[in-house]
DNA sequence: CTGAAAGCGCTTACAG
DNA sequence: CTGAAAGCGCTTACAG
């Protein structure tokens, strides 16, 4: 037999299907004599039977599937992430289909539609486009907890306190005794990196070390754009001595930019980068930044969807839970010559 | 309205569902008198007509997901594959599910009976676990394509060509003036452990600078177990000027047992990885390694699956295609001292 | 060219 | 305690 069907069971159990469903089922087996139940679910074994997901998913309008977007699986940020998700769902049951966007919006938009085609019951969303002019393109009247994105509306979201992982770093470099401290900022249209962009404003400015100048924007968050933006950024400031970049990729670039111009991390200039991602430890020299809890954003970001998806009445406020991140000092700091 | 379905769309264009349905979709449009479909289209989009997977799925037999068991996403060796996979699957307008096994025969249990629960319509293998021994676990009339894993029965494989890749590291370190050359070699119960274990012995052996002895194999591709295995061969073959590791994670690992002897790479030690992951070129010394074509290996296997999928007719011959790696030589190799 | 009917594999009121 | 029936949202022979 191909695939044993619940009536395959049935047949052979000498009962009807719908004692097979209810023998199969935890939550409705105790509405039958042990001995049924018995019968049932040692037929199911000897065909090797196995429950169509898709037939009791179109049933109970409930698919057990969560969809996830990200912008690109590639980048070492999102894989934790993703697999605190999956542990997440897993304790339930839940099956992630995750969809790579590229940050494309029309990739997003179709991912999207298929996501909605596969009847996921929520949504995570870890893509960083922000959208907040532009109508609300998540109002699908499906849970969605957002992750490392804030909330422009109405849905919660796990993010890392960028806010204290930034004074984390700003405090280390004045302890080292730098005043002409840079940063590498995130893409524009990325609440990651404007939020990382603003409190380093903020805060080197009330500890009196900052120069709006000194801030140079990345059109991504990519090795590449950190390196052609930190190479404008010595240009136009030759006086810093330390730069903060918002991300470990745009940090990356920086140190070859820095390499490229003759000078040496963290003799001549300090570097702090952000995430933590894997290997970092590993360059030359290893890398000093802030290392953000990837795996537990990813496991509270799925707990929390599985919590709206179990109360129908998501009377709770949106929530913006932020994880705080912790400062991973190594060798590509020390204080200024 | 909540979510329309196709009778909704059937209403408002004032047909039958089934001509809905033929309207619809390219494949039937044909059919249908040009007014017809264009009245039927007009009333899904006013709706905000989106077609149920599950439904079309339960009813034409294909799911039109595919499933990919991989050991763990968390390792950098496997995003690009998968997203390797799912742009080829994307051509065809195939879904993939991915899950993550960590190697664990159970967690592989399970996740194997979720997917099958979920009808996926194929099957890619990724994870590394060699069930040669075992009855085979795979034989479930799916179409299955293994991915970095050779075949040990009826199923195609894509892999890297090891034993070329082996061919290169040998012959460059020969080239360097090599003459004591050892191995961290890949868990045993993993075939791509296994075959770069035999290509290096074979290779070395024909070179003449073989030396059982000096060949320690690791029990898992992690970077604690490489620096582990290191250590006992380092303590075992003082002689030796060259480490090939079969794979980076392990000449992480190694890099630090090395140093943890206060020895220098390259100066003391040549060391030598395999994959190429993300960011070894940016270790300190950038990493020697065997470039591994993930992302193309993921895209033909995904295309091997979806050939498979839609020629019922499987009369191929099960093909183990091997994809050529190539040599990146940065400065964790020198002649020896 | 289009409709009516059957059925994919389940679950769940409704009876008894 | 269990069966019979209806129905989830589609597709596809079968008629006409």
């Amino acid at each position: 037999m191909a695939k044993p069907t619940m009536s395959d069971v049935a047949t052979r159990a000498g009962v009807d299907v719908s004692t097979v469903s209810r023998a199969l089922n935890p939550k409705t087996a105790g509405m039958l004599r042990t001995e049924t139940v018995e019968r049932v679910v040692g037929a199911a074994r000897a065909l090797g039977y196995r429950p169509n997901a898709l037939a009791r998913g179109l049933r109970t309008q409930r698919s057990h599937t969560v969809g996830m977007l990200i912008p690109d699986l590639t980048n070492p940020f999102f894989p934790p992430i993703v697999r605190g998700v999956e542990d997440a769902l897993e304790t339930a049951d839940y099956t992630l289909i995750v969809a790579n966007t590229d940050n494309d919006p029309r990739r997003e938009e179709r991912s999207l539609q298929t996501l909605i085609a596969r009847q996921v019951d929520g949504l995570l969303i870890a893509t960083s486009h922000v959208d907040g002019d532009e109508e609300e393109p998540f109002d699908l009247s499906l849970p969605v907890v957002l992750v490392n994105r804030r909330s422009g509306r109405a849905h919660p979201s796990i993010v890392p306190d960028d806010s204290q992982g930034v004074a984390l770093v700003v405090e280390h470099l004045l302890g080292l005794g730098h005043r002409h401290v840079g940063h590498i900022a995130g893409p524009a249209d990325t609440s990651t990196g404007r939020t990382r962009a603003t409190a380093f404003s903020e805060q080197a400015t009330k500890a009196g070390v900052f120069d709006p100048r000194c801030v140079q924007t990345a059109p991504l968050f990519a090795v590449e754009e950190g390196r052609q933006a930190c190479d404008e950024l010595l240009e136009r400031c030759p006086e810093l001595t330390a730069i903060f970049a918002a991300n470990d990729l745009l940090a990356v670039g920086c140190l070859r930019a820095v390499r490229a111009r003759g000078l040496r991390v963290p003799d001549d200039i300090s570097l702090v980068g952000f995430n933590d991602m894997p290997l970092v430890d590993l360059l030359d020299p290893p890398l000093t930044t802030v290392r953000v809890p990837q795996y537990d954003m990813g496991f509270q970001a799925g707990q929390l969807l599985l919590a709206r998806l179990a109360t129908p009445a998501v009377s709770a406020a949106p929530a913006a839970v932020e994880l705080p991140g912790s400062l991973i000092v190594r060798r590509s700091t020390a204080a200024p010559a």
